[in-house]
DNA sequence: CAGTATCCGATGGGATACTG
DNA sequence: CAGTATCCCATCGGATACTG
């Protein structure tokens, strides 16, 4: 942990949602409904097992999403958002906002200077 | 940049706003204030000189800020927030709020480990 | 003052194989 | 089905030295 306060802030929301796959994971339990590991692998195809699996853990151990393991064979576990994870929705929302803005502000100016070579 | 659009987008948001040392940089732009390169590295004392020159080219590239060259001995280099940059500051903002909870929360539980450790 | 250049170690994440 | 275990590579960021 840093020693300033506020940069200490950052990289503790950061950390929670920084990962490759965490936003999605997040996104797609924050639909509402439970899901199984391999529901998720399934939404989130090109993710690896051991991805989903660490991630997972991490989004778990800063309890964000709940793990419940269902004893029987062949083994059902499911994932889903806990109430503290909900409360990071608006961060999420907003981040995959700007992101959209964000990805279409650049095709914009690359058609522009495609436009700008041919002419 | 990945197949999926909202992974996209997610990822687009991230990377303008990840790497080490990038949310103080943008939060101390944000103060209003243009900064001189020097001026940026009192405030971040542990940064190095070399990552505050690449996210800053970074942060530059990305339209995020500006930077201006006094030509003159010794050299004199601006840095300030564009206002597509001040786009960003809500979502710092709830970055920083959330991680501040966070944080909070974390120290909280680990008070009460304690507690119970001693009982 | 405001950078570059080089080197290097740590971490993140992919590929693949195996398992209760 | 829901994972582990290994191995491996690429990227990120730190340390240090040099410069117009």
């Amino acid at each position: 942990m840093q020693k300033n306060p506020v940069q200490c802030q950052f990289v503790a929301a950061l950390d929670s949602i920084v990962g490759k796959w965490k936003p999605m994971i997040l996104y797609h339990l924050l639909q509402g409904e439970p899901l199984r590991f391999n529901e998720l692998r399934r939404l989130l195809p090109d993710i690896t097992q051991r991805m989903l699996t660490l991630h997972l853990r991490e989004l778990e151990e800063e309890e964000l999403v709940k793990r419940v393991i269902y004893p029987q064979i062949p083994p059902k576990v499911e994932y889903s958002i806990t109430e503290y994870g909900k409360s990071l929705s608006p961060i999420l929302e907003s981040l995959h906002q700007w992101g959209a803005a964000h990805v279409e502000r650049k095709r914009l100016k690359e058609a522009k200077n495609e436009q700008t070579e041919t002419d």
